[in-house]
DNA sequence: CCTATACTGAACCAGATGGTTCAGTATCAA
DNA sequence: TTGATACTGAACCATCTGGTTCAGTATAGG
């Protein structure tokens, strides 16, 4: 029953990390293979291979090897369920704390429904 | 030089845990005790508590103790930086897919830079 | 054919994560 | 004052994470 949240578990998972972010970014200027990924971060040809590895399970990235190297692009599906997920509810967190904002200072157990 | 990122990290994967998804979701109704946060989910109080220390630690909520009850709620700061990367970046990313998907099947070797 | 390049896989490591139980402490209510 | 409630902290646990090194394998190029 949690399963069909997991690629949004993933997705946001693979972007908390600030490496992965820089390798979205890159790759979002166009293709690259693992090491032109890793050339900018002080990181190992195998360590990069794990973030790709973790972009792809989150399938915010698709790779294909091409002879020795491995090329790796953005993925077809992308950010949008996080997108989704945060806007929803980022603008639902916002509304309440502009609602709240206005009531503070004077009575918190009120606002318990 | 890492450390300003820091706030978007701990956002990023706070909301990666379907748990504390749902703790904001609850949030954005009104204030909630620990025990009322821990109440649907078949885990511990202890265990409830580490995951607001995670989603406090990541300001994203809000809390404070009054008599024996710990009061949670949003925190001011929100899902801001987090909702702006993923819409620079996600924005970003779907144009150069789109991009890609026209050229698609046909050269891929020219679209390194 | 030989060598350098580009990756890959296995093994290992320290530290974080998500959870538990158990033994408190503090406070509310009768 | 006594008990139930609500949390808290410490200790423990298995698994995941982000990184490494080392020893391959496969391919491009001369």
């Amino acid at each position: 029953m949690v399963q069909y949240q997991d690629r949004l578990d993933r997705a946001l998972a693979a972007i908390s990390d600030p490496t992965r972010r820089s390798v979205l970014e890159r790759l979002a200027g166009g293709p690259a293979s693992i090491s032109e990924l890793a050339d900018p971060f002080d990181i190992s040809l195998t360590g990069m291979k794990k973030h790709v590895a973790v972009l792809e399970e989150a399938e915010l990235v698709s790779t294909e090897k091409v002879g020795r190297v491995r090329m790796c692009r953005l993925g077809p599906r992308g950010l949008d369920e996080a997108q989704e997920w945060i806007e929803a509810h980022g603008r639902a967190m916002a509304a309440r704390l502009d609602r709240l904002g206005t009531l503070l200072e004077n009575d918190d157990q009120g606002e318990q429904r």
